[in-house]
DNA sequence: CTAGGGTTAG
């Protein structure tokens, strides 16, 4: 793979480099071929490069200027064209240059090497620094720092952190704050909190000490993990050492809270932010917004949005996409679309979230043709539909039972894209299972298990589920036994799955044996795991059993949920006797 | 006057 193979071009370029990059800081031979020419007419970019066309049909102006523009102005450029994401043309423009032979400095290369680095070919990046070499042109610490990124985009946490090491270890730069930052970045993204934690405390004993940046990246680790106590105590170290925290340092500790549920203590930080003079930004008020509208609070939420207006802070996309979803979420998808309308009128660019998020609120109230119809609607507005587009499209449809339609949608997924994921493949099995067609969900799960597609906790326990509720438990079980040997833990959900197959069949000891198992394996069971028992023990008549039971699962805090309020109903609206058989359902005053 | 790092949504 050119992973591999890229370490392997660094490591064989490496012993030239550390005496290059030295002999270069002497030399500076850079400056001697930078062009010192200037550029007649400023150009504002933001205003004249709007899309790639304009970009290019530039970039040939430019050349063609007497004098050529000086290179920070093609920097300026590329930079104004990567952050359009067109990240290849970059590089192309960077081949004409040299056609024409006009010099290249540390700079352009360094952003051609993150281009090649954000289209994911670190391999190509890495091929660069021979030429750097050649040129006599010197690669610094913006250069490496770029490759470790590029190569932690690519997933490939060895290299990068051997590369670090080596940039480290041979002394071949002096690494600074970002070059750490990247790193601890890359680990904590990955799920090494921990490693990126150390790596914190290494610096702060160093030479080169955490900036806020550090402090923010870590604290954000700590944050996504839920480790909200952590955080906190790391702002305050940070404060402690005069490191005062920023807007993003708030903003990811508001996030971590609002996602607790903790609204007292995103009120207290944002009082402490303001009181600092750090004023809320988009971010900041974009988190509250969707904080409200995730607890139904959508009014409350467009207040916000209205209070933000008046304080300068322009809504953008994103605000507008969290109070559809807010809207949709209570399943008022006409107000959802009200304020899509809003926005188009605006002539604010809907994303293709905005779009999934009204076609999710139009399957989830059965309105398949307004799905539909936006569907549409999204090429010829100039967007793409994506695999979340689709998957949301597929699960109306099974929702409805339009199974051939489904099926068509996934064909058309299969041969011209977007590209099934695992969560595309997981909503076509459940709709198989769901309307019976057994043998056609078992024959693709088959498929998908040869062709070693990327599976999932969550797409086996689609599988186990619709084989219990077709009457296979014993197929259902030998796919849950499988689990573990596929380096697969089963989680909560895929223990209640086959838990509640037992119950269905009335295997009760089988689902006690499951409860232990799950608790020996350190899986703790939930509010579901107690209603799937104490609907097996009604529907097996086990109501001395269900009154040992229900005296555990009231000392654990569980409480009845309201599919298993219902069940009861009918149960004692059957046999009003069991009231006396179980009496303390008597004093379960709530239903 | 130019290059690399951290916060939000389905």
């Amino acid at each position: 793979m050119a992973r591999g193979l890229s370490l392997r071009k660094y490591n064989a370029i490496m012993p030239l480099l550390s005496s290059a990059v030295r002999s270069y800081c002497l030399l500076h031979t850079h400056k001697s071929i930078s062009i010192k020419g200037k550029i007649g007419v400023p150009i504002n970019f933001d205003k004249e490069v709007k899309c790639l066309d304009d970009a290019v049909s530039l970039f040939h102006r430019m050349v063609r200027m007497k004098p050529i523009p000086s290179l920070p102005v093609f920097c300026k450029l590329f930079k104004t064209m990567l952050s359009m994401k067109h990240y290849s043309a970059v590089v192309s423009l960077f081949q004409e240059m040299r056609k024409l032979d006009i010099p290249i400095n540390d700079f352009v290369l360094n952003i051609l090497i993150n281009s090649y680095c954000l289209m994911h070919r670190s391999d190509c990046a890495f091929s660069l620094l021979p030429f750097y070499l050649k040129s006599g042109i010197p690669f610094n610490v913006v250069t490496f720092a770029t490759l470790i990124r590029g190569l932690f985009a690519e997933h490939n946490l060895n290299d990068a952190v051997e590369l670090f090491k080596k940039v480290v270890r041979e002394n071949i730069c002096e690494p600074n704050e970002v070059m750490f930052g990247t790193v601890m970045n890359g680990l904590s993204k990955r799920g090494h909190t921990q490693k990126a934690l150390s790596l914190l405390r290494l610096m702060e004993q160093g030479n080169t000490k955490p900036d806020v940046c550090d402090y923010s990246i870590v604290i954000d680790a700590l944050c996504k993990d839920g480790n909200l106590d952590a955080a906190i105590n790391l702002m305050n170290e940070m404060k402690q050492k005069g490191i005062p925290p920023n807007i993003v340092t708030y903003g990811s500790l508001i996030d971590g809270l609002r996602k607790l549920g903790q609204w007292e203590n995103v009120r207290t930080l944002f009082s402490e932010m303001v009181n600092l003079n750090i004023y809320p930004n988009v971010y900041t008020f974009n988190m509250v917004i969707d904080g409200l509208c995730k607890e139904g609070k959508v009014e409350d939420a467009e207040e916000v949005m209205e209070h933000m207006i008046k304080k300068g802070v322009e809504p953008n996309i994103i605000t507008y996409n969290v109070i559809m979803d807010g809207y949709c979420l209570r399943g008022q998808v006409d107000r959802a679309r009200r304020i899509f309308d809003i926005l188009m009128n605006k002539g604010i660019e809907p994303s293709i979230i905005s779009y999934n998020i009204l076609i999710n609120g139009y399957c989830k109230k059965k309105k398949i043709a307004d799905a539909m119809q936006l569907l549409s609607e999204i090429s010829q507005r100039g967007s793409k539909p994506n695999t979340v587009t689709y998957n949301t499209i597929l699960q109306g449809l099974f929702e409805v039972g339009r199974i051939g339609d489904a099926k068509q949608i996934y064909a058309d997924m299969l041969s011209v894209g977007p590209k099934p994921n695992i969560s595309t493949h997981s909503i076509v099995l459940d709709g198989y299972f769901r309307y019976g067609l057994v043998e056609e969900a078992m024959s693709l799960f088959n498929k998908l298990e040869r062709k070693r597609e990327n599976t999932n906790i969550a797409f086996y326990t689609v599988v186990i589920n619709g084989l219990c509720k077709n009457g296979k438990l014993d197929e259902a079980h030998s796919v849950f036994e499988k689990l573990s040997l596929i380096g697969l833990p089963p989680n909560v959900r895929t223990y209640n799955t086959m838990i509640t197959g037992f119950c269905l069949q009335g295997l009760l000891d089988e689902a006690k044996s499951m409860l232990r198992k799950m608790e020996k394996n350190s899986c703790l069971p939930d509010n579901v795991t107690y209603n799937v028992f104490v609907q097996g023990f009604l529907r097996w008549s086990k109501f001395s059993e269900m009154r040992n039971f229900m005296k555990e699962m009231a000392d654990r805090g569980f409480s009845f949920d309201s599919s298993t309020a219902r069940f009861l109903v009918d149960v004692v609206r059957e046999n009003p006797s069991v009231l006396d058989m179980i009496p303390d359902l008597r004093s379960e005053n709530k239903y």
